[in-house]
DNA sequence: GTAGGGTTAG
């Protein structure tokens, strides 16, 4: 058992009470002081004071409720800044008002928490009032008083056109006053100021050029604070600079970096910190590298804070194996640096590379929060491992993170993408609050799946509910067009797109146009179409026209297209490829035979078909004609009974898809073992009767393929569900969900 | 009183 502290110890502890480091101490302190002291208001307080000092606030607040009406001032100022550190900025808010109401004159201690509060509710009048309270006291030239001021005035400068939320502090005042008219503020008290915690958000009250004045005013309002300020202190300049960054003055950020110097002041670390995501957002690893050899000289390259951003900065500029390098130098990791090392490899496509990473942070013993399942849950979308996935939405919902709008739309995503559109829908539905982003998902998770209607019915009910289309979701819905052949309605979006919302086209938009022109056959127009386009249209315009000549049969223009692929990327694999196909399907075996040749000239080398299959839990991979796996006679026996109950209900080989100059029967046997083939044929003898298979593929079904598997869906009374590298199909009774158009 | 990591993209 614990010794009671002693009279000296006592003593000291009243000099110095931040020697009282926990939460034990500090209730041994509280007894020792009621035995000797009573309940006077003064030791009280005092005991407050601790409490506040080590963050408790339900400490506090008992001590608080148990005082003598009205209580002190410094107790007042423990409360507040108790609130304020545990982000009840409106409790705190609350305090202060009453406080103010009971005649105690706030000092210069209280303004800091109170205007931190302003901020976070983004409450531009109280934080103004608050501001016009500090100067009647006489504070507003207190070092910390002047630095909170500056950080509000940033934060409202920043928001935008956020000003509305303001609203919610609004209400808390209005409710106070009403409170204080009716009298008995010490009952309000007693009964514990969480009573002002309200949930409701306010209305915007202001008029658009009331919030227009406002933000021309904040510019300088921030500036002129710190030029009025008698004293400045680091603080004061690493504030001024990161209000700059975050409303994306860089210039002018950089430039007071400069200043600080002439001020006698040296950039610390959280200034570093601070500019470090210019050179990030710029792409400027030189920049970005002096910062950093600046970090090392003054032993700031082993701070959590410049390491994170270090490693952010140097992933933003494509340089890995720099963020490796920093995260490896670190002394200890928290949370956040390992989230940056999971996102600088996710952001670099290395989506391998950061599950080996959320591993390891797992095995440190880190416990991933809500940004590491954000982070963590497209790379299972990438890598369409529904398995992986499932198991981490298990995590986030144990975890309680899954009402979190971030992790909710990835796993929206996630789900689409797996080929569970309808698991994705679900999610979607449940969600409390649809940002854009949702919104974006969903709308692209139906276009992959084919259900175009639903794609459109709802990024029109999303406009309905107030979410404006961006760019990104304008590319969705033009996707749902295209795998529909919806011509029409791709022209009316985009033409609203430019027209109405303003939004540049940019080359997805151009290409959805183009590959649905194609697709529907209207060649020539996807040409001029493409020519369209106000600078040089890149080789991933053309492919898309390329593949619809195939389809089409239209030698001419594809010689046209390859030529002018060919001019902006002379090394395009997939055009030689193409271009002997479109040939071979001609039976211009010559010409086939040419592209060939200069294909093997210049080195290129076309990527094989694969595809690939999850049967408990482990990814099954399979070529065209692959002999390999050690199931294959057993896989091949499946092809031989299916082929014949296929031939029985009416399936006839579309010879024609194989594009090799070989013998009829050859041919069958060339299309019998397709990637696709293999993998479904594996996938019906090892898994259970009744269940979905899903395959994926790296490149687009062909016409054989697509009509067997919709004969083996019926045959074996399975659904079968095929993503390849632009969408999906979901075969069942003898039909595609794309109804033959992809 | 100041600082770091996140979701949608033919």
């Amino acid at each position: 058992m614990a010794t009671l502290p002693s009279v000296a110890v006592l003593k000291a502890a009243l000099d110095n009470p931040r020697a009282i480091a926990t939460k034990p101490r500090a209730r041994q302190l509280h007894a020792q002081i009621l035995k000797r002291h009573g309940l006077s208001a003064a030791s009280l307080s005092f005991v407050l004071s601790v409490y506040a000092d080590l963050g408790l606030l339900r400490d506090s607040l008992l001590v608080f409720r148990s005082l003598p009406c009205p209580a002190p001032p410094a107790a007042w100022k423990s409360v507040i800044r108790c609130y304020a550190s545990h982000g009840l900025a409106a409790d705190a808010l609350a305090s202060f008002s009453t406080m103010r109401a009971l005649g105690r004159r706030p000092d210069r201690n209280v303004f800091p928490s109170v205007l931190k509060s302003c901020a976070s509710l983004m409450d531009v009048r109280l934080g103004e009032a608050v501001h016009g309270c500090a100067v009647r006291v006489g504070v507003d030239g207190d070092l910390y008083t002047g630095n909170a001021l500056m950080n509000m005035y940033a934060k409202f400068r920043n928001s935008g056109g956020d000003v509305g939320t303001g609203g919610v502090a609004h209400e808390v005042l209005d409710e106070m006053s009403q409170r204080m008219n009716c009298g008995n503020v010490a009952r309000q008290m007693g009964s514990g100021p969480d009573v002002y915690r309200l949930n409701s958000p306010g209305q915007n009250e202001m008029g658009l050029m009331g919030i227009w004045r406002e933000m021309c005013g904040q510019r300088d309002s921030v500036r002129k604070v710190f030029d009025m300020m008698p004293q400045r202190d680091v603080v004061s300049w690493n504030t001024v600079i990161a209000g700059n960054v975050q409303s994306g003055m860089y210039g002018e950020a950089l430039a007071m970096v400069r200043e600080m110097g002439n001020a006698n002041l040296r950039p610390d670390s959280f200034t570093l910190s601070t500019v470090l995501p210019i050179f990030a957002e710029h792409v400027d690893v030189r920049k970005g590298k002096e910062i950093h050899g600046y970090a090392v000289r003054n032993g700031f390259d082993s701070n959590l804070f410049i390491g994170s951003t270090l490693i952010d900065m140097y992933a933003k500029c494509a340089c890995v194996a720099d963020s490796y390098r920093v995260f490896h130098m670190l002394p200890q990791r928290d949370g956040i640096s390992w989230n940056s090392i999971i996102g600088a490899c996710l952001q670099n496509g290395m989506f391998d590379e950061g599950l080996k990473f959320f591993r390891l942070m797992l095995k440190d013993d880190v416990k991933p929060g809500p940004i590491s399942f954000s982070s963590i849950i497209p790379a299972c979308s990438h890598l369409t491992s529904l398995h992986l996935g499932k198991q981490l939405h298990g995590y986030i919902i144990r975890a309680g993170f899954d009402y979190n709008v971030y992790i909710a739309s990835s796993l929206v995503d996630m789900y689409a993408k797996c080929g569970k559109i309808e698991k994705a829908k679900w999610i979607f539905r449940n969600m409390e609050l649809h940002d854009i982003v949702s919104w974006t998902a969903i709308v692209m998770g139906c276009a992959l799946h084919g259900h175009a209607l639903d794609a459109i019915t709802l990024f029109e009910k999303m406009q309905m509910e107030g979410v404006k289309p961006t760019y990104v979701s304008f590319i969705a819905v033009l996707t749902a067009c295209s795998h529909a052949g919806l011509v029409d309605e791709a022209w009316k979006y985009f033409n609203c797109m430019t027209q109405e919302f303003k939004i540049n086209p940019g080359l997805e938009h151009y290409a959805a146009i183009a590959d649905l022109l194609g697709r529907a056959g209207r060649l020539e127009e996807a040409y001029d179409f493409i020519c369209s386009m106000p600078s040089e249209p890149p080789s991933s315009l053309w492919s898309p026209l390329m593949t619809a000549c195939r389809v089409h049969k239209n030698v001419e223009l594809a010689e046209k297209v390859a030529e002018r692929i060919l001019q902006v990327d002379p090394e395009s694999i997939g055009t030689y490829v193409q271009m002997s196909n479109i040939y071979s399907a001609a039976r211009r075996w010559k010409e086939a035979a040419k592209w060939k040749v200069s294909m093997k000239e210049r080195g290129l080398r076309k990527k094989p078909a694969c595809s690939w299959i999850e049967v408990r839990n482990r990814a099954h991979a399979f070529l065209s004609g692959d002999t390999s796996h050690p199931y294959y006679n057993k896989i091949n026996e499946a092809l031989e009974v299916l082929l014949e109950q296929m031939e029985k209900d009416g399936y006839k080989p579309n010879t024609s898809e194989v594009l090799h100059d070989v013998e009829e029967e050859q041919k069958k046997q060339l299309l019998q073992h397709h990637s696709e083939r293999l993998a479904i044929a594996f996938g019906i003898i090892s898994t259970p009767p009744g269940t979905e298979i899903r395959i994926i593929k790296n490149i687009r079904v062909c016409t054989d393929c697509h009509e067997a598997i919709k004969f083996i869906s019926k045959i074996v009374g399975r659904e079968i569900i095929v993503r390849d590298n632009s969408r999906f199909h979901h075969f069942k009774d003898g039909k595609c969900s794309c109804g033959d158009y992809w």
